[in-house]
DNA sequence: TATGAATGAGCGTTCATTCAT
DNA sequence: TATGAATGAACGCTCATTCAT
């Protein structure tokens, strides 16, 4: 691993445990074993590192989730999977996942932050999820909803018990599997059973 | 008002909009239009305001979840009025509310704030909602349900969706009506309707 | 005692135990037991009370040791008479009597703190000591000495056994006595011995 | 010299001039014409440059002591000498030597300052009189006189002077010789003197 | 007399950033 | 590439002091 990779690693890290404030370029640069110079001489300012380490871990969950919904299942069983492959996800990288938590529209961004940014890097996430509902509203797999909010409800769904898993001590069995199970309940289209 | 709550209602928003570290002393002092001195005096370190801003906001969300879920309505109806009120709560305190989305423990605290302290506080919340899912399953309304993860998984959808809401630029038109739907669906017992 | 009496002893503790800085005046007002703005109300400001503090202390010693060098014993024996009764002093009162190690021309005076005026209330404390020295010449009992570098060297003898005594961890079992008579030793006038 | 170098000699000459609370980072900064945040690069707190700046110069007083008792003369003698350094490096250092009159175990320590380290690193001065009054009394150079007492006696007589030349404005022409005489009278072993 | 709310200068300290090496 | 000396803005906080009650 390089020198550059070590300190995206370290600055995930960093950022994930201590947030963009309390977290410090020499920290991350004693994580990463290197001198704090580097830092700025790859990544620039503190800002810059803080959505390169965000957008790059974005990216590997995107490719998870697009490798997990493109089989041609119908969309309601898309679904499953992209909540699946998401919970995967965050428990494979427990120590750096939270860093999504921090750079991500779903959080207050910091201030000096450049929030427009991150809400388009993070817009594939949703849009993905629009799609399944879509699809599954068409196939006949998922009820009648609105596409937008269903999507948006979804998401939230997914976030909310990542982060009951991984922040609170409120602890559970298996919030994983049950969020899906929540999920699965509310979408699936059952022609005799009206809504409420 | 007095001064003394002048400065909680400041810290509330300050707190709220900006986080523990980007909001500084002297940005509460200056929007409760107080010297900075004044809030040391009142509530000793920063750390201890931040906490008692955001308890007090936990307390008077408190107020009316309890007042709403008092009724002798079933536990499914119950959980409605329980999501209703706090969605009509962070609709009223849009300014001063997301103090709460930082003072919590399904928010990574900032490094020094007494974490334990403020996932005591907030166990009620789980609590409530745990009380509800059982009696709901009790009197027939809410389907056969682990207790448990049900609840955090309803705490989740509802903070999701002050989320989205409230820091998202991603638009919704009636997000909150849509998330009570979806736990509505979830949760209610269809005798004719198997599980997934 | 009165409040404002309450008050100076409880700057002479203040102050003595750690010194003109660290100690604050809701300090002594604590330990006063009285709100700090009577201490402003009683003493104006901190340099005054550090002042008044001090000098009521060496006020104090002065009557002692005026008492002490009073009788008609020879100058030699004035001299064991001025010390024991200051050792006896600084033993009677080891919680307060530091804050005269602290408001005195042999300590550095506190940025703020009018040092002539101290040095001008300590003059006595010496001019003690010269007249000793004076009369123990002319009567015998004392060699031939410098008068006024004698009784510097006795003073700083003096408070160098306090300091030993009352701040340091180098114990010794009777360094008051020992004093006293390292003292006499080099002031008795012994005709048969010759200087060095 | 480089500029850690000028920190510590500006350190101690403003903790010496000031005392630690009085001299203020910024004033040390100023002093070495350097940035303030320079001194936490290389002194950490405060506190550490204090003990850092004592030390040092308590260091560079032991090796002329060292070097001023290491010759073969009596017990008696080599106090002498002792004292004669002791005298010539304050006179030499009269800018900085004070800081050696504050970072001292026979001076109140300022809260927060580690008085045990303190008290360690000046045993060293007591015992070195030590190992010369005890030699002195083998070598009959030096009456029959309790060690310990002793030894501290002689440390406060120089101390004592010290404090008088360089903080009191009660002129002298010769306090250091008169001192070390004082001493020497004290000490000397005459067989036909009784004590008293 | 007696209180403590209110102020703000000034402190030690942290830390992102720059730049010479 | 890689280092860390050097800078200074900005922070939380303390505390003497004033003053209305």
């Amino acid at each position: 691993m390089t020198k550059k990779e070590m300190i995206l690693k370290a600055a995930q890290e960093a950022f994930g445990q201590l947030g963009f404030h309390a977290a410090t370029v020499k920290d991350v640069a004693g994580r990463a074993d290197v001198s704090f110079g580097l830092v700025s001489h790859y990544f620039g300012s503190k800002q810059d590192l803080f959505l390169a380490a965000g957008f790059d871990m974005a990216d590997h969950l995107v490719a998870k989730l697009t490798e997990a919904t493109d089989g041609d299942q119908n969309g309601l069983e898309s679904i499953r999977q992209y909540m699946t492959a998401y919970f995967k996800f965050t428990d494979e990288h427990r120590n750096r996942f939270p860093i999504l938590l921090r750079c991500s529209p779903f959080s207050h961004m910091e201030p000096g932050i450049d929030a427009a940014k991150v809400a388009e890097k993070f817009s594939v996430f949703i849009d993905k999820l629009k799609s399944c509902v879509s699809q599954g509203i068409e196939d006949g797999s998922i009820r009648e909803l609105p596409t937008n909010e269903t999507a948006l409800i979804i998401y939230g769904n997914i976030v909310g018990s990542v982060r009951t898993s991984l922040l609170t001590p409120y602890k559970s069995e298996d919030i994983f599997m049950e969020t899906i199970k929540h999920v699965m309940r509310s979408l699936k289209n059952s022609p005799d059973q009206e809504g409420c």
